[in-house]
DNA sequence: CGTACCATTGAACCGAATCAAACGGGGTGG
DNA sequence: CCACCCCGTTTGATTCGGTTCAATGGTACG
């Protein structure tokens, strides 16, 4: 059951048998037979600080990334979509620094560590995961600033345009997407409570912004999502930049 | 003027000739002569975007790391005292994340980026550079679930220890130590207002767990500080754990 | 058809932000 | 040396966004 919609995102699929890839460079040679696997709904792929054993491009479903800190807090701190790669860690990690639980049943493709190494020996191909180890960290801090210094509806907003952007991506044409994780997945990801959450969501679709029901979504009006996020009205307000004492692009001397 | 005490921290220490260590394992001969310089307060040792040149362990003094999003959202990232590498970028990427700024006059040592390659070939120098990339990390984590689910006073016992911990760690005995940063930038790091930083360090302090003026701080109760991180009382509440539906340590099958 | 879970909505509360002074220390210039 | 100013810090009064507590509604599933 090869080459499904996803494999066409795959970080894998110029190596991978399974994808069926027009431009295959010369060099590389589709060495990759990777097993598959379901995971059903609320089970893990893999468990925060178990042994790095494999990761899992998913073909078809979703699932959350759920960090537990030294003391216990939990928090969801990210989602990925079919065409993701889970488990990737940075820095040659041996043991997996969050949980992936899957957020329905999901498909995925088992490629293991060893044959993972192997081909990070061919350089565009590691140069290809390593982009994406770092857009994740990007991602992660892009968060933290959410988080520490925007309120609730940029939060929000932030997300849906980015869940769009995704869906977009997988071929999504008009802004209609249903939403895999819970309001509490959402919530915990933003650093909010559920109730704020639905009541945003209302709130943005009262004002015209999207259309909500459950868990299937509509984005309506983009521009106006991306205005709440930047934070230009016509929601709360608090002004971006100009913080801490120094540290402004300013044109102080540096040494790079 | 080599051999500063911090050197004696410094991730370079085995393979630098600034650094007099006993333990100097045979494979590694001592090939790494750094240039020394000076960063005035509020000045950059490099800015986020421009291309990795070269890290930078500190010698003496301190430097907050800052992240500006795409949308101009600024906010510190963290600290780093003596002893500390700043600079070093994970997943290879080939241009600074974060800016980092000296919190007061600093002088540094300047590891160019193809001194830290060649070093890296050799392979117990290289895991320990992955592992304080990994640390690094990890710490982030843990400030995107502080800010994200606990209450200002955690955050901050949270900070204090921390601090106080590293700088134990540099020598120091006693609870007293001399706050580099000032309570804007305590404020960007925890996500909150410099009032709020303020009138909970004078709380901490009119309860007995610390004495605080200006920037000099003693940590007089650890175990206080301890508990109202850890959110024991007798501060404010919210229970720990237990957030996200599917998310817990259960026994659920897991592939990994 | 009943049960369980997720989502919505309302009301009251509270923590932290915001607005606004006053204070303190360190430096500069008179 | 002292007066003055600047900037970071402290403290107070007030507001407000988001949480908490609580009840209802909707949907899926056994």
């Amino acid at each position: 059951m090869p080459d499904s919609p996803s494999c066409s995102l795959c970080l894998f699929r110029h190596v991978c048998r399974d994808a069926s890839t027009a431009d295959l460079s010369p060099g590389a040679q589709k060495s990759l037979q990777p097993t598959h696997v379901t995971v059903a709904a609320g089970d893990a792929f893999y468990r925060q600080g178990r042994p790095v054993a494999a990761v899992f491009p998913l073909r078809e479903g979703s699932a959350k990334q759920v960090y537990e800190s030294p003391l216990g807090w939990r928090q969801v701190t990210g989602f990925s979509l079919s065409g993701d790669v889970l488990g990737l860690e940075p820095n040659e990690a041996s043991a997996y620094s969050v949980s992936a639980i899957a957020l329905q049943d999901t498909m995925c493709c088992v490629v293991s560590i060893e044959a993972l190494r192997t081909h990070m020996a061919d350089p565009p191909f590691r140069d290809s995961v390593l982009a994406v180890m770092r857009h994740q960290a990007e991602r992660e801090r892009i968060l933290l600033v959410a988080i520490g210094s925007m309120r609730a509806a940029q939060r929000l907003a932030m997300l849906l345009l980015d869940l769009d952007t995704e869906h977009r991506r997988r071929g999504g044409t008009d802004g209609s997407l249903t939403l895999a994780m819970s309001r509490t997945d959402i919530a915990s990801l933003l650093g909010l409570t559920l109730e704020t959450v639905s009541r945003l969501l209302s709130r943005f679709a009262s004002v015209g912004l999207i259309s909500v029901r459950q868990r299937r979504l509509r984005l309506i009006d983009r521009d106006g999502l991306a205005a709440v996020y930047a934070d230009l009205e016509p929601m709360p307000r608090q002004a971006p930049a100009a913080m801490a004492a120094h540290a402004g692009p300013g044109d102080e001397p540096h040494l790079f």
